[in-house]
DNA sequence: CTGAAAGCGCTAACAG
DNA sequence: CTGTTAGCGCTTTCAG
C-alpha cells in the first residue's frame, strides 16, 4: 500500500511528498523551494517547480500554521455586516489584509452581552486567527469583552476605552462641526435626532451636539432619540414637522436623515427652505437624496487601514494592547439639504 | 527542559496535553471530552473539564484542521464587499454559516479575469477553505474561473451557467414584473436604465425589459447604459428628462434610481406625476427616497441560505458540482415612484 | 547544497 | 472505560 497514492486518500491536495517523490528529492529540497529561504542548486529548484506545477501542488496551510502557530488570518467581529458602516470598513479591513498577505475571517455575536461575545471571542482564541478586529460593540450590558491578555485586538467605534486599542473618529468633534455649520448659516438653534443611548459612538456625537449649542449660548432644545434605521428617523421627522419652531435638524447618522427628510417632505416642508439637515457618516448615497445630503463624513478606507495596521503590530509582542489609540479625521460636506433659514 | 512550561514558547494556547497531564489523564481522554464522541466515566470528565477550565483550554482548529482535512470554513469570493448586494448576502451568508458551524473567510479578486480570480481561488484550494461561494463575476474575460474539479463551488449572479451550480433569482421574470407594472398602470412604453453590458445579471434585465414590451406589442425604445453606480444614474436622469415622450423608467438597479430621481426632481420633473420610476433590488433605504421606490426586491437572506446550503452539500461529494440549480423569487414592491401617467 | 529526524496538536485505530 | 501508537503536512534543527 503505497503511502498516498493518486487518488487514495479523501480528497487532499498533493503534499510536499507527493512533490518530492515526482521530482527525486527530498521534503524539505521543496520546502526550500517552496518558502525561498535557504539556497537551492538551479537545476534541482526546476525539477521541483514542473512537479509542483504537474501536481497542481499548493502548500496547506493548517500545517503550516499548526507548525508555527500563526494562521496568517485576522478576524473581524461584529454584530451586523450589513450596514455601512460595518460593510465599508469591511471592504477596506479586507484590503489592507491582502496588502499584508493576510486573510479575514468573518465572526458575528448578533448580542453583545457577555454571554455571546465572549464564546465567540474565545472561540478563535486559539483557532483560527492572529487577531481581532471588533467592530461598534454596541448596546449589550456594560462590560462585554474578555479576551486573553496575550490575543492582539483593535476596537473601532467602541467603549472598550482603556481596555483595548482603538481606532476611532472624533466623533464630540464631528458633531461639533455640524451644528457649528448650521449656526453660522444663521439657525437660532440645531434640533438633533440622536442615536440609541447603548452606542457609545451616538453618545459622543450628542455631546457634541450640546457643547456646541452650550459654547455659543443657544437653547439646547430636547433631542429625540432614534436607532439609526431610516424608520426610527422617518417617526422623527414627523414629530419635528409639528414643531413649527424648528429650523434645522442634526441626525446623528445618514440613514436616520433619510426616513427623517421623508417625513419632513411628506409633512409639506421644504428642505433645505423650512428647514436644513445635516447627517453623519458620509454615506455613498447621501449625495443622491432630494435634496443632497450635507454630511460628517467618516473616512472608512483610512480607517480599515488603521485598524488592520494596529492588529499587525501587535503580532508577537508581549502586552499587544498597549499600543496607542488612533484617531482618524473627519470631514464637513456641505450638499443642498442645509441652507441660511427662510427668516 | 519541561516540554510545555506555561510560559516557555511563544504564545501557544494550552494543548490538550497540558490538560492531559493537569487532570491526571491521557491526552484521548481529553481528546474524548473535549469531542463527546465516546463515552468518558462522570469523574474523570469532571476532572477533565476542570482542568480545561482551569488553563482556558480550547481546541486548536489548524491541528484539527490537518488531522481531517476539514477546515471548518467556506470562502466567499467576491470583487468588492461594499455594495448593498454583496453586503445583504454576505450578512445572510455568514448566519447561515454560524447555523452550520461554519466560519467564513473572505476573499476577493478585484479584476475578473482569470489572472486574477485564478491564484486567488487556487489559493484557496488546499488552504483554508472547503467551499467557495462566489458572488457576482461580472466584467473580465469570459472564463474567469477554473477551479479543481474536487472543490465545492457555488456561484451567485455570474455566468457560470453549466459549469457551477448556481443560485440564481429569476432576472428575466423580475424585470418583466416591472415593466407589466407600469404597463398596467397605462403608460404606452417603458424606458429603461441598464446595468453594465459585461454583467450577466444586467443583460437577463434587459431581455426581461425588451421581452415584456414586445410581447405586449409596444415600441422598445433605446436604453441608456449605466454602471450600477448613482452617478451614471443621475447622468441618464437628465437625458431622459430631455425627452418629454419619457413617462416610465425601469431601472436596473435601485442606486442607479436613485440618481436618476435626483436627476429628475433637479429637470423640475415630478415623480410620479410626470414620470413613474421602478428600482430592481430592494435596499433598505428604497423605503425612504422621496418618493419611494417601487421596485422588485430580491430575498437575499434566502439567497444567502441556499448559498450555504449548496455548498455544503457538495462537501464529500465526488462529483460535488453535479447539485441543482437554485431559483430564489423576486417580489413586486409598490411604492410611492410608480403611479399611472398624468394624462 | 541536500537529506534525515523530530514535533506542532489533534484524533482514529487498536490494544488493554 | 482508558491508554498507547501513529500520522495528517509542514519546517526547523542537525548531519552529511
Amino acid at each position: 500500500m503505497a503511502s498516498t497514492g493518486a487518488r487514495g486518500g479523501r480528497k487532499r491536495g498533493p503534499s510536499i511528498a507527493d512533490v518530492a517523490r515526482l521530482a527525486g528529492v527530498s521534503a524539505q529540497t521543496v520546502s526550500r523551494v517552496s518558502t525561498g529561504a535557504e539556497a537551492v542548486k538551479p537545476e534541482t529548484r526546476a525539477k521541483v517547480l514542473l512537479a509542483m506545477e504537474q501536481l497542481g501542488y499548493s502548500p496547506n496551510r493548517a500545517a503550516r500554521a499548526l507548525r508555527d502557530g500563526r494562521y496568517g488570518s485576522i478576524g473581524f467581529l461584529a454584530r451586523r455586516f450589513d450596514r455601512t458602516g460595518e460593510a465599508l470598513t469591511m471592504d477596506a479591513v479586507l484590503r489592507a489584509c491582502e496588502a499584508e498577505d493576510y486573510s479575514v475571517t468573518l465572526l458575528s455575536a448578533h448580542d453583545t452581552t457577555s454571554a455571546e461575545w465572549e464564546p465567540a471571542a474565545r472561540r478563535l482564541q486559539n483557532q483560527t486567527v492572529d487577531g481581532i478586529i471588533i467592530m461598534r460593540a454596541e448596546g449589550g450590558a456594560g462590560d462585554p469583552l474578555a479576551l486573553p491578555a496575550t490575543m492582539p485586538v483593535v476596537v473601532s467605534d467602541s467603549r472598550a476605552h482603556g481596555r483595548y486599542p482603538r481606532v476611532t473618529t472624533d466623533e464630540m468633534l464631528g458633531a461639533r462641526r455640524a451644528v457649528e455649520h448650521l449656526l453660522d448659516l444663521g439657525h437660532e438653534t440645531v434640533h438633533y435626532l440622536a442615536g440609541p443611548e447603548d452606542s457609545e459612538p451616538a453618545r459622543l456625537r450628542t455631546i457634541g451636539w450640546r457643547a456646541a449649542l452650550t459654547d455659543r449660548g443657544r437653547a439646547t432644545p430636547e433631542p429625540i432619540w432614534g436607532d439609526w434605521t431610516p424608520q426610527s428617523g422617518y417617526a422623527a421627522g414627523s414629530a419635528f414637522a409639528a414643531d413649527p419652531t424648528v429650523t434645522a435638524i442634526f441626525c446623528a447618522n445618514d440613514e436616520m436623515a433619510f426616513g427623517l427628510m421623508l417625513a419632513l417632505h411628506a409633512a409639506g416642508k421644504d428642505i433645505p427652505g423650512d428647514i436644513s439637515v445635516v447627517g453623519f457618516d458620509g454615506i455613498s448615497l447621501g449625495r443622491y437624496s432630494v435634496p443632497p445630503l450635507t454630511t460628517i463624513r467618516q473616512d472608512f478606507p483610512q480607517i480599515g487601514r488603521e485598524l488592520v495596521r494596529m492588529v499587525l503590530r501587535q503580532i508577537g509582542q508581549t502586552h499587544p494592547h498597549s499600543v496607542p489609540d488612533s484617531i482618524v479625521p473627519l470631514e464637513l460636506v456641505v450638499r443642498d439639504s442645509s441652507a441660511p433659514p427662510r427668516r
